[in-house]
DNA sequence: AATGAATGAGCTTTCATTCAT
DNA sequence: GATGAATGAAAGCTCATTCAT
């Protein structure tokens, strides 16, 4: 127990400040410090700086999926609402989960190698995710068929759909751009749609 | 002529090593040995590593301006295909502009106040040259009116445009996603076009 | 235990460095190197050159107190015998504090406000021992009453007391001025006295 | 003509800079910047730094005797009211001539030793001319014989003159010191005088 | 399981000085 | 006489990591 709850400190303390000052600018010092831990056992729990912030990253990003499990599998959703309601909802997690931008740096930015193996799996997951839901527009005839060449239209998608992450919420517009959503959800769907 | 050509071979040996190894991982003792200048040159040139860096994507921000320019003054193209030249061209200078990217974390991510006028800038005159082209496919009846409300068009758009830039360039999916690019721009033109 | 040990070897090695080559000429380098620490493990103890310096004066600046708080607390001498020990002990203290003659670098000379406080507080703290004296001597009507104006007397002798610091000490002239010192003194109690 | 123009023009800016920041905090460039000259013109004219300052130094010491010898030369004073002159005019030349303070801390505390000469001939000097006004003092009558010890009365004397050096005007106290001059000068004449 | 003192490699920056022109 | 580009040694400081306890 006493064990958990120190890591879950170190964890804890370790989202807030890579989120607000980022990777680099955060050092083990200020999150030791702040934790109100010795600089050694963020080494006990945690191998290296890196491996913590991958750890914090992984939080939230399980987080992530949790969340957009509840609206994949909401079969009272049509496949045109349904994948607006992930959009959505995709957004909306992420502008809380600071630290996913920090895997975005991370990963784009920095070339930090440790956290590609989050990245990707989490990128196949959505591919699977959004792939039912298309599936299961084109079968009830919400979308059109793309003569059969649903892949495309996937990676597409996908495409617009992580792009969205950095104007949105790296730049802090969520706020600004939120009227817009359903314009701009209503161009995407109308690209995708029949 | 002198003071030229060291400048130009700092900035040169800069902008390969800021876009190969990213801001931080790009030591000025690195930099002055691979350009065979002392490290005291480098500050003779630029006051700080900050400004040699702001340096280097002021440099590849210009290079964007001018050709992008050529799209959007090309009479010849309909507004539909000019702007989908406009996107084209855009991705493929950016694939060649590494430090455009360092210029996305300095702005997005590091929070790098010292670029933030420079990517403001590029992003006005951006939507300017956008903007002008929707104006002209609206007047010559290939976009829809969108009920006059084109400032969102616009936003929306350039939201678009902008987050491409991640998954395309950054993740190197250039290759990959090139073939699909014809697909994109059939979904987001449809989305726009009447 | 270690770690008093570690930080007594700094400031030891830091003292007797900054006494012989000034503050500017004594790098946290060589104070390391010749400490056998890590230049790090400085930085561990004290959060600057600053810091260090500081610590080493203020170390000095109580030990010049302790000292000169024995011949004001010394009930036995008469005021004008005791303001002569006062004023010869304190002489005697400072030759050996090489580093105080720092201080006054620091704050007349190089305008180093992180020593401000320490200073003004040494200052505050003599004037009020030079003050008990004088008005002990003035009770014993071995000074005169000055009119009342004490105040005046404190200061002009204060004022004296410190321009010689510089002359004796700094010069290095203490041991051929030392013979002198009675009639200084001489001087000085016949100027103060009926 | 040209040549003196620009030699004057450096001594007059490094002055400034000196006196303003100290020798350490005021850069070669700074200089230069300021005197709107080229750098590598600094060294034409003055060999080093050190000899620049130097000849800064100078240039005020013979400022300070050109002063001091007309008191010392005004044989309308009686050699009570001649030291009390002498006194005063230094100070108040001390006070205008911020380089000799740099002198001081350059010879004091820095250990300069290239400012060495100047401190010295300026001492001598000094002491001759304290020596002679005392000797016309101790004919007419108006000093103490000192039983034939004059040396001793004249090191003491000027080891208080140099003393007030810094309280007076280091500390820039000279203006609330100022008022105090009277009494400090009753004390010392006192002392001196039979 | 936790501590925190100690490390040392690495960083950016400063600046007096040189020298070809 | 004057320039200013170029130098390189040195400085203060940071920080992820280690390890004896």
């Amino acid at each position: 127990m006493a064990i958990e709850e120190t890591r879950r400190k170190i964890l804890s303390v370790a989202n807030k400040l890579f989120s607000q000052f980022g990777f680099h600018k955060t050092s083990m010092d200020e999150i030791a410090k702040i934790a109100r831990k010795a600089k050694g056992s963020l080494y006990y729990h945690f191998a290296s700086k890196e491996e913590l912030f991958t750890a914090v990253v992984a939080n939230e990003i399980n987080n992530l999926k949790t969340q957009l499990s509840l609206v994949v599998s909401d079969n009272t959703l049509p496949a045109d609402e349904k994948i607006k309601e992930y959009l959505i909802k995709r957004m909306e997690v992420l502008y809380t989960s600071a630290n996913y931008h920090e895997t975005l740096k991370a990963d784009f930015f920095e070339h930090f190698d440790f956290i590609d193996n989050l990245r990707k799996e989490l990128d196949l997951w959505e591919k699977q995710q959004i792939q039912s839901i298309i599936y299961q527009g084109v079968d009830d005839n919400v979308f059109e068929n793309q003569n059969g060449n649903i892949d495309v239209l996937l990676d597409v998608f996908i495409m617009v759909l992580k792009g969205l992450e950095i104007p949105f919420f790296l730049q802090n517009k969520y706020e600004n751009l939120r009227p817009h959503f359903d314009d701009l959800l209503r161009i995407l769907i109308k690209g995708l749609g029949k």
